[in-house]
Parts: structure tokens; C-alpha cells; sequence
DNA sequence: TACGAGTCAATAAC
DNA sequence: GTTATTGACTCGTA
């Protein structure tokens, strides 16, 4: 429910003035008792307010306090005092019980395509309610869902997050909508720009491919229509947007925009996507592609310079193919290995391709570099990839094809690293850390020992990299005295270190050596800071660590404890969920540590992690300025709480309503929930941290593409 | 004093 | 046994 009043864009409309939601009717939230003329508290000492309580009890009670009485609680059987009902629903272990089975054997309600019928038919909410204004106080209450959902139960849940832009295809409209006619327009505007259908069903109406399939094979009558008239009411929306805006919400540009150059177009042959499902023959595609190597004597560098698949090659004719080798020969001699990861999906050919391919910047080599896989080899810079391993690679067949495969799936993901400091890129993405990530921050680079040779390599790295950030900030800036920084002798100090280069200057204990010494060592190999203004983007980040993790098998406490330096819980969420680097305050050091981890070279990583190694643990320091959590005379922990089914749920939809209550409201809610306050107060403030955390997250751009790529078939029109 | 951010750690879920 | 969830807690700040 509260999704889509969290979207950024609805803040404005729907956001009340503690910053917190309105209802759905626009007014301010049924806690905001100001905005009804209330005080917190009433004549009888308790907050005129509400607590629906999803009952799950045969009497389906709905707890309720009226606007201005005591407290009671509706039922089928009529109205029940407060004390009674929360006799029956609360103190009765056996109806907790009942409350607990109920709960579970409810059946959630999703808003897609698969239940859109039974929404049509049995929405909690009028669906008319969504689309006109009912600011008056009885609209209000006639209009309460929970009196709705007492009269026919239906548990909604929260749709997917919603694109910013969705508000606005949410606006009233003024009359009956001639769905026939409209999907008629819809179905051209569909034709003209070459809409993806499913794109469109995703970004304009949040729903799967079939809702939209089916509506305009068979649009419904406008008034036999109910919940679903939100979609219809979407698409009128979106077709009066003007036609840049129409587009925007789909990502898309302006047609004179597109096909800019003869790379574009290539790009697009090369990324289109594969007709139907096919089953290709992956062992045969590889087979040809060699063949036709061999016969065109195609340079493999040149092959896999772009991130395409072989099946889109043999599928352009064949001297569309070789159009592709005719361009200037490129510098393999300045290019950093690309080959392996990039120019065979072995594995994947049903995925979508790529559709952002940079290849209008012909300086930039990189752009489609994936993620490096666990394993370290390549830590020469291979100049031109020799026969033998680009065979070795067609035809291998171990365990990092799996992982090779993983990491292909982000590959399709750009990176983040853009230091808007440093960028001299003129492009115009400053204000947006997640446009045109060029590189992979973190793929493990294998610095050379002479820093001159490093700087050639680094001169054809795209200017977001952390990488090339920091090889500018060594250049550009002198470390302040006392202030470690990492510049690029640093980084290849360090990397020399477990090469046993000759300018070895770092002094790493083997592993015989003491655990302090090596804690030490490794203590400040992680907990080096980045650059100032470096980004790391969290989300890849992450992914990348949870898949090493995988691979190697590392168990997160370990991991936890020994590299991020926090306990496993904590390591667990922010790997599952990071929140993007501009969204954290005190806590990047975590994420720095992951990545220092992740940069160096395996024997390193897993000497850390190695639970036959008993590496000390180190002692809590100060993150990123943050004191030492106190430790001295520990304060007796409180036990852990554990709500009801029923508290939780009151809690819940409370938190919906009004997610900051008054101390004295708060107070009231523990009273009549039979909690104590403090732990009422703890899930309103954990309630708020958590939904803001997912707030932030949902701003990841990678999550809207990664679930346009999971639910990306062929719908193309 | 209230609150946000970050975290611990118990425990539920797998 | 490992990972995910979440109530409780600390600290810094307004």
C-alpha cells in the first residue's frame, strides 16, 4: 500500500506535513488527529484514533475507535467493547492460536495480471475511490477500507515499486473512457514507435505482459470495469502526455534521436532479441563461430570487442558480418582483456542483450567489460588472445562457465564509479550516478609492477572508473601528510606484494606468521579508504560479493567477521539489500572493506577468509567517525519481543496510516495492544528506518532494469 | 528529547 | 548449519 506513496515523485501530492503519507484520499493521514480538529488524546485519556486489527476470528472483527467514543471493536455480531474484544483476540492463547493458522491459511491477493480479475470484482478499495476525490468526512468513513475489508475480506498485497512517473498516469480523468477506442490509439502508438509491449506494461501500468495482452485483444466495457480501470485510466493518461514525456516514462527517446549513427544500428542488429525461445545449439554455435574465425581470418580481439552474442552474428548475412571487421584495426596492445567474459554468453543466449551498447564512444573500449570472475588468471594483460585460449574457452566446461554465466547476467548492468570531480567526460550524466556506467569497479585489476606500463593501461580506462578515479587522483593531487589515500603506487604496492615483484615493499606475513601481524596486514589492506569523491555502486558491488561468497563457498559469518568487520546479520542485509552510496552517511566504510576484499587477488581473499587460519578478530573501531559502540558495563538487554500475529498486523496497518504517532498515541497502541512501550516505539522506529531503507533502495536503477530483464520475453511488437 | 543511521544478536526460515 | 529477518540498542544530531 505504502509503495507507491514512497515513490519520490508522489511525495509532493501525497506526502502530509510531517513528511509522512497522506491517505489515499488526500487527505492527511487518519493519525494526522490534527487535520480532523483533534487533539491526541481524548476526554478519555486515549487518542481518538484507529486501530484496525485484521481479526481473523470468526467474527472477522474489525477494531476500530470512532471518531469520537471509546473504543470498540466491529464485528459481525455487532459491536464489542475494547476489553471484550481484546479478551477473545488477545489473552485466549488457543484464538492466537486460530489467529496464527487463519493468518496463513489466508490467501494473499496479488495485484497482477493473474488476479487482476478477482481485484476487478472484490477490491478492498472502490476503485472509483481511487480516481475521485472524497475529501469530505463521510466520504471518508464510507469510504474506509477497512470497513470494506470487514465486508468482503481481501488481503492487497503492495504492488511492485512503481516508476517515479507513475503518479501522473494516475490523475483523475473526466469522464467514461471508450476502452475500445482507446486501446485502438494505444495499439498504433504501439506501431509507431515501436513500443515493447511488455516495456509498456511494465512502466505504464506496473503489470505483467498479459494484463495488456489481454486488453487490447479484448478491451472490457469502461463500465463493467472496476479495480482494473486504473489500467485503462493509465494508458489515457499516458497517451495525453506529450510525446517526449510518453516516451521518457518508457525510456525511450525521441525517434530522431535513435539510429544517430551506422554503429547504433549495428549495435541494435547485433543486441536484438532472440525470435521466440529458441533452443539454440550452443556447442554448434561455438563451432561455427570458430569456423568462421578460422575462414575470415577475423581477429579475435576484434571479435569480442563488443559485447554481442554468436547467435545474433550467424543470424545478420554474411557481409553484414564482416562489415563488422572492417572498421580501423584497434590497439590490443593498450586493451585490457575483455574477451572472456564478454563475446560468448554460452549459456544465455535466451537473455535479452544489452540495449544501452556505448558503441557511438569509439574511445571507449570497455564499456561492456562484465564482471571478472573469481578465478585470478589473466593477471597478464593478454594483448591479442591467443588461438589456444580462445578454444580453450569455446570448448571448456567447468565450473566457472556457471559463475561466468552469473556474472554475464550483470554484465548487463552498467557500473558506477563517477567521480563528478574528476570526470572531464562530456557527457551529461553528472547528476545521475547511475546512467552510462562504463566499467567494473571491481573487477580485481592486475596492476602491473611498472606504474609507467599501468598508466598506458590505464589511459583507455573510461573516466568512471574507481580505478581511473583514483590513477587521476594520484596524478592530480598530493596526499596530505598523515592522510592515507590511495593513489595507483599504492594499489600497485599492494598488488605487487602477493606477486613477489621486485619493488616489493609491503611486508604480508605468510600465513605461518603470527595472526596479529596478519590481522594487521590485512586490517590495513581493507580498511583503506577510497578517494575522496570516489563512488562505489553498492548493488553491484554486493552482487558481486554474494556470488564469490557462493562460489566459494564462504560463510557470511566468517566473511562477516573477518572482512566487513560486522556481525553476520548485518553483513546479510546489506549484502541483500545495499543502499545506493549517496544514500549512506556513516556507513560506507562497510562497503569499502568489501571492496578493498574484493580487489585483491584470491590467495589473498581466501588466506582472510580461510577458517583454518585463525585470524584475529578485530576489535570494534570507529566507522567513518562514529564512536565505539560502549561496551563498559553493558545495560541488561531487554528480551526480545515477540508480537502476535494480531499485534503485529494492528501494528502494521497503524504504521500505514501514520508511521510517526505521538509518544501518547504510541502509549495507547501499547496499552491496548498489551505491549510495552518501548516496543511499540522500537517497530515504529525500525518500521520507519526499514521502509525509508527500501525507499532508497528502489532509487537503484539496476532494479527496475533487473526486473525488466527477468520479465523481458519477446514481446517486442 | 526525539529521531535517523548503523548495528548487534536472537531467532525464524531455509 | 547457514542465511534472512527483525526487535533492541547506541550514538550523533537537530
Amino acid at each position: 500500500m505504502y509503495q507507491n506513496w514512497r515513490e519520490e515523485d508522489l511525495e509532493a501530492a501525497m506526502t502530509s506535513s510531517s513528511g509522512y503519507p497522506r491517505d489515499s484520499f488526500g487527505t492527511d493521514a487518519l493519525w494526522d488527529t490534527e487535520s480532523f480538529g483533534m487533539t491526541p488524546t481524548s476526554s478519555f485519556g486515549a487518542p481518538n484514533v484507529s486501530i484496525p486489527v485484521q481479526s481473523p476470528d470468526k467474527k472477522n472483527g474489525l477494531l476500530y475507535q470512532r471518531q469520537h467514543g471509546p473504543w470498540s471493536a466491529q464485528t459481525n455480531d455487532g459491536v464489542m467493547d475494547k476489553e471484550t474484544y481484546f479478551n477473545e483476540n488477545l489473552e485466549n492463547t488457543v484464538e492466537k492460536e486460530r489467529c496464527n493458522e487463519m493468518e496463513r491459511a489466508r490467501p494473499v491477493v496479488y495485484a497482477d495480471d493473474e488476479n487482476t480479475k478477482i481485484l476487478g470484482e472484490k477490491s478492498s478499495v472502490p476503485a472509483t475511490n481511487l480516481f475521485q476525490s472524497t475529501s469530505g468526512p463521510d466520504n471518508f468513513w464510507n469510504s474506509n477500507p477497512y470497513k470494506a475489508w470487514n465486508d468482503s475480506p481481501i488481503t492487497l498485497k503492495p504492488t511492485e515499486p512503481m516508476v517515479n512517473s507513475m503518479h501522473q498516469l494516475d490523475a483523475p480523468i473526466p469522464g467514461n473512457i471508450d476502452t475500445e477506442e482507446l486501446c485502438e490509439k494505444l495499439t498504433q502508438e504501439i506501431h509507431k514507435y515501436y513500443i515493447c509491449r511488455q516495456y509498456f506494461a511494465k512502466k505504464v501500468l506496473n503489470k505483467g505482459p498479459k494484463v495488456l495482452r489481454k486488453m487490447l485483444k479484448d478491451p472490457k466495457p469502461w463500465n463493467k470495469l472496476q479495480s482494473a480501470r486504473v489500467n485503462y485510466i493509465r494508458i489515457y493518461n499516458w497517451l495525453n502526455l506529450p510525446l517526449e514525456k510518453r516516451l521518457g516514462i518508457l525510456d525511450m527517446e525521441l525517434p530522431e534521436k535513435k539510429c544517430e549513427t551506422t554503429e547504433t544500428v549495428k549495435a541494435d542488429l547485433l543486441n536484438a532479441p532472440l525470435p521466440g525461445k529458441p533452443d539454440l545449439d550452443t556447442e554448434q554455435l561455438t563451432e561455427q563461430l570458430v569456423q568462421e574465425i578460422k575462414t575470415h581470418e577475423i581477429p579475435q580481439a576484434k571479435f569480442a570487442k563488443n559485447d554481442v552474442r554468436i547467435y545474433d552474428r550467424f543470424n545478420l548475412p554474411a557481409e553484414e558480418r564482416m562489415e563488422y571487421f572492417k572498421e580501423d584495426n584497434i590497439n590490443c596492445s593498450k586493451k585490457r582483456k575483455s574477451f572472456e567474459y564478454n563475446a560468448i554468453d554460452h549459456h544465455d543466449n535466451h537473455r535479452p542483450i544489452q540495449n544501452n551498447l556505448d558503441v557511438d564512444d569509439s574511445n571507449n573500449q570497455y564499456n561492456q567489460q562484465a564482471l571478472q570472475t573469481s578465478t585470478d588468471m589473466g593477471s597478464n594483460d593478454a594483448l591479442c588472445i591467443p588461438e589456444s585460449q580462445i578454444q580453450a574457452y569455446l570448448h571448456r566446461d567447468d565450473i566457472n562457465d556457471q559463475y561466468n554465466h552469473e556474472l554475464l547476467q550483470n554484465s548487463n548492468v552498467r557500473m558506477h564509479n563517477h567521480d563528478p570531480m574528476l570526470s572531464n567526460s562530456d557527457t551529461d550524466d553528472s547528476n545521475n550516478q547511475y546512467s552510462h556506467q562504463p566499467n567494473n569497479p571491481y573487477k580485481r585489476q592486475p596492476f602491473p609492477a611498472d606504474i609507467n606500463c599501468a598508466r598506458e593501461v590505464f589511459k583507455k580506462e573510461p573516466f568512471h572508473s574507481v580505478d581511473s578515479i583514483l590513477n587521476k587522483m594520484a596524478r592530480r593531487t598530493q596526499t596530505p601528510s598523515g592522510v592515507r589515500s590511495p593513489s595507483l603506487n599504492d594499489v600497485a604496492r599492494l598488488d605487487d606484494s602477493y606477486r613477489g615483484g621486485s619493488n616489493n615493499n609491503s611486508t604480508k606475513p605468510t600465513s605461518s606468521s603470527s595472526s596479529d601481524s596478519a590481522f594487521e596486514y590485512y586490517e590495513g589492506l581493507l580498511a583503506a579508504p577510497l578517494a575522496d569523491g570516489a563512488v562505489l555502486d553498492t548493488k553491484i558491488l554486493c552482487d558481486s560479493i554474494l556470488q564469490e561468497l557462493a562460489i566459494k563457498k564462504i560463510p557470511q559469518a566468517i566473511f562477516a567477521k573477518r572482512v566487513a568487520n560486522r556481525c553476520q546479520g548485518t553483513l546479510s542485509e546489506l549484502l541483500r539489500k545495499p543502499k545506493p552510496w549517496d544514500c549512506v552517511k556513516t556507513g560506507r566504510g562497510i562497503y569499502v572493506r568489501l571492496y578493498n576484499w574484493y580487489q585483491l587477488p584470491e590467495d589473498q581473499r581466501m588466506e582472510i577468509v580461510d577458517k583454518k587460519i585463525n585470524i584475529a578478530v578485530p576489535e570494534k573501531k570507529p566507522v567513518d567517525g562514529k564512536g565505539i559502540r560502549t561496551t563498559e558495563a553493558p545495560a541488561q538487554k531487554k528480551p526480545r519481543t515477540v508480537f502476535l500475529p494480531v499485534q503485529k498486523s494492528a501494528l502494521q496497518t497503524i504504521f500505514e496510516e501514520n508511521p510517526k504517532p505521538s509518544a501518547d498515541v504510541m502509549a495507547h497502541i501499547a496499552q491496548t495492544l498489551e505491549l510495552d512501550n518501548d516496543s511499540v516505539a522500537n517497530f515504529f522506529q525500525n518500521t520507519r528506518k526499514r521502509t525509508n531503507d527500501q525507499m532508497k533502495r528502489n532509487r537503484h536503477p539496476q532494479n527496475d532494469f533487473q526486473d525488466y530483464q527477468e520479465n523481458q520475453k519477446t514481446d517486442y511488437y
